[in-house]
DNA sequence: CATGAATGAGAATTCATTCAT
DNA sequence: TATGAATGAATTCTCATTCAT
């Protein structure tokens, strides 16, 4: 009885009130139109209908097509940056203290990483923001800035990390973090650029992630006989 | 009668017909528009003042937007395949026997590689296949058959006689290739799908063409002291 | 032999050419429906219908609504210009030596703007242009400098000439001619700024034109007992 | 009785119902609105959320769009019937024995007509009303009635006093007021019609209605020698 | 009674494609 | 064969007005 108790409780006091649940059907009917059919091939009549809305409603909560998909593509996009951080956490570890440990967190990232990159929403929306970059630079900015080199930087991080308990030998973190990403990314993600709808085997999933990591060691790890400041140089 | 026979001489005597000709007007109009503009950013009219000739001329020599669309993709196409073909000469050269001679045609080729790829022109038709993907999956297939697929098959190829030689421990030679690469390609050309329009410094390139091929070697590299059946070699 | 006469005429020659008369058309049908109906009651296409003519067709000569509009405004407005000027010549007559000629020559002149610009075609463009004087301000300008400025400007060259010949004092030409030209014309033109489609009755008309004059010349005529270089000197 | 008693104190304590306060603040968005924007130009929802109101509410008070327009055209064709009818007094006074006097009173009277009509509140009216005059002739037949007719009609009215006083020779009186009225308006308020933002200099309004009431005076004065029906007068 | 949402339609503009000359 | 015009529909966006809660 507490909450919107006095009888006649507002709207907005109703759950969500009926303004806020429009407007999540209409981001959801939207979300799903304009990764299955690009902007151009989504009309905001077909939006409407799929979110059980008028058209009225929907340019009540979003002023135009393109502010309404300014707005899908940021969300979309925050939600697949939040999953990107998380992933990123198995490196955050104080155990890896070894090699092996290490690879077996760089495995464990680099799986992740295929399976999280390569759900049809997460490479759909890849593919909206490229196929718009040209309309919609800000989006593209905002991809990339955080998906590609937002994950880029915290695996960097981890990278110094790594250097400084004598795992790693890197000059450029970034760009070791870069190596690292697109050893593990490339070959699945431009082959989804092209082929939307063909799904990778778990098996070579595995052999994609395990080679990238055995590659990406062998650049990268500290030679075993020359330690950080050993030697003659 | 006298229509056409003394009147446009010029046309008859560059060695193609009105016909031809005009095709010609109407391909290099439609790869601008469409390589700039996009497919659903192009109208028909726009090509056909572009090309200086009537609608009704375009149709006559494709038969719809769409035939005219795969015509232009498929060229271009052509046109980048061979420029690849052409770069992955330097690999098939019997001259590269050891590590270091090696180290330089990858290097060549990698360097030759970011210039082609990073050419305003094949980032457009990247772009532009990747955002139609889904309207026109043939000529996804066919793009990246006819480039990343050649490119690596071709590279997977030398990579082939590079291990017969001893030069490199390879399993999967087209995996390799793929490493080779994306670890050469990635950084610029992903950041090109969202930033079409920036550019690459020459030094960023040689450096990220240097420790592309650092990194590949560190992976690939037959292990000094255990040569593949060699002895003193 | 000259330019385009061998045998197949080209298209413009041809009378006026399909574009020009379908340009003439729609023309003719924006100017009634504007005219008519105003900018915000005439859509796109009722013009075409009007016109017998595909909207594309419209579109194809005219970029836009407001483009057209400003063709048709600019075009009726020229040719009430015309109708103007040639009334004015009345004042420009050598033969005006007394005041009972100018008195007849105004009375004429009063006559015949009271019929030009009574002319429910006058009436309704001045009425659009009125209307939509805050969405095409450089519209209002055009109409109000090629009529109402045109005019005053006319008769207040001739007023000067007058002066000269010892039959008018005036100081301010531009004013003279503005009481002149609002004497007669107020009446009946703010009354039809709100009643469109009241005529005025013959009679009533010369009333206007008659007293205008008389109230003129008694503010304007030279004082008898004192011509021009009379008196002492 | 119960209705508004307890809840809405302050609503009540004003005077006004609820009701009537959402009428006024509606009505006051409106008269904002059409007269600013005009009719086409102003929307419904523009007025409610102006007026910070439901649509449903200003549908309460009006039945529809057309019936809104036409109160509001009423009531400011009513305060400005208002603000004419009392500057027409100055002539309602007994102490204009003299021409001297006459023509103080006419002049001030001129000025005043002038300030009021260039108000861009009244010139907004007189243009929303001109355009609109189509569409709503009642609105039209309105204002023409309590603006220009009434004030010319109360000027009539004194000039008749006045012929009677021996100061003006005025066959029609109307004719005459409405001379009289034009001249002193028509020349900043026909320039006000197609530049509704341009201001009139203090200097400019002065010289128009002192030439305005000159010419007037000169055209409608008694002729000094040949009073009315006086001897020595 | 008032609020958010819905209706139903209309307008401007653009496009791919086809007809007629 | 090539040109201007026509077709016919689609799309974005806006509006006045009405329901339902």
């Amino acid at each position: 009885m507490a909450e919107g108790s006095a009888a006649n409780g507002s709207a907005a006091e109703r759950g969500e009130g009926r303004s806020a649940s429009k407007r999540r059907a209409i981001t959801e009917a939207a979300t799903v139109s304009f990764l299955r059919d690009g902007y151009g091939g989504t009309s905001m009549d077909q939006i409407a209908a799929a979110a059980a809305v008028s058209k009225q409603t929907v340019y009540k909560h979003f002023a135009d097509k393109a502010q309404l998909f300014r707005a899908i593509v940021l969300g979309v996009t925050s939600k697949a940056e939040v999953i990107l951080g998380e992933m990123t956490a198995v490196l955050n570890d104080e155990a890896i203290t070894t090699v092996d440990a290490l690879r077996a967190a760089l495995t464990e990232l680099a799986g992740g990483y295929l399976d999280g990159v390569l759900q049809p929403t997460v490479l759909a929306l890849r593919r909206l923001v490229i196929a718009e970059a040209e309309r919609f630079p800000e989006l593209a900015d905002a991809y990339y800035g955080q998906t590609v080199s937002r994950a880029v930087d915290a695996i960097a991080d981890a990278f110094g990390t790594f250097e400084a308990r004598g795992l790693l030998t890197v000059e450029d973190t970034r760009l070791a973090a870069a190596h690292f990403a697109y050893l593990v990314l490339s070959i699945p993600q431009d082959r989804a650029h092209f082929h939307p709808h063909r799904r990778i085997p778990a098996t070579e999933r595995d052999r994609i992630a395990a080679e990238a990591v055995r590659v990406f060691l062998a650049g990268y790890q500290r030679h075993q006989g020359t330690p950080a400041g050993a030697g003659a140089g």
